[in-house]
DNA sequence: TGGATATATATGGGATAGCATGGTACAGGA
DNA sequence: TCCTGTACCATGCTATCCCATATATATCCA
């Protein structure tokens, strides 16, 4: 499998180790980079998290713009400048940053959320409030899935 | 890895040496040249920093204008002309040159921001305030990557 | 079908190596 | 000879590796 699926709450130690879930990391076998890329989310107290392969997506498309220019330092600056790649342990775990933890609110218990081709990291509690709102925004707004994107 | 990821924050002693992250390290290495090329950021006061093999690629972008052309010119001396090989002691480190350091207006600390190909160096204090810039231009602007590589 | 065994996942703790940092010795140039 | 810059050596801390254990799931055999 290739996706991020499901949800899954993992305990965070003393050390501020946290199991990914196996189903993920089995979504991110074979990457040249044996681990995970989490950033900030701009809209959420949580993480974004990702693989490797779609940071050098990433650095590709910052490549069509000019170097240098402002766009470009804009993006890079708050994409590639707060992105922290996170590599497992030999049981397949990461070790979260302080930062971070504090940014998402996580104490003791972490959050995965599958989201396809990517995933975050919430508070449980948080969560769940995030779910519900999710849910009532799909039902008043009645958003769809559109066709198939391109690309 | 390759890409420069994340912020990292350093101290500089007083000879002026600073370690590079290892991290960026690891993403030079294998080059020819075992350091780093510093030059002016012409619109932050902060330092432009890549690997060797990037002069190259800025070389080849340099091609596209007009030889003998005046922005031509201008780009090459500002860029070429300014740059700075730094090279790594046993540790890791480089040295910062004093004038690269008041132009920056780095002191105790340096911040080194990855910025995928390339990364930046910053005062800690300036660099949260450029951040949080950053981001709003973002916002504001609508600044996205583009989904499909344009050739 | 049910129980027992094997495998995998999640979790915990201790040992070790790497990193960031500071200092000293040496060499080359003024 | 002095001074500046470079190479080498030393150290504390932190992160990474490695081993141990519990729980859950899957498998196998009676």
């Amino acid at each position: 499998m290739s996706l991020f699926l499901s949800t899954h709450i993992n305990r965070i130690d003393k050390k501020g180790r946290v199991s990914v879930p196996a189903g993920f990391r089995a979504a991110l076998a074979g990457q040249s980079f044996h681990g995970v890329v989490l950033i900030r989310s701009s809209a959420h107290p949580a993480l974004e998290g990702f693989g490797w392969d779609m940071m050098h997506e990433l650095s590709n498309r910052l490549d069509e713009f000019d170097i240098f220019s402002d766009a470009q330092d804009d993006l890079a600056t708050a994409i590639f400048g707060e992105a922290v790649p996170l590599s497992f342990d030999g049981e397949g775990r990461i070790v979260l940053p302080v930062e971070l933890m504090e940014y998402a609110g996580v104490v003791e218990q972490a959050a995965f959320v599958g989201m396809g081709r990517k995933f975050q990291i919430w508070e449980p509690a948080a969560l769940k409030e995030r779910q519900s709102q999710a849910r009532s925004a799909i039902r008043d707004k009645g958003l769809t899935l559109p066709r198939e994107a391109r690309g």
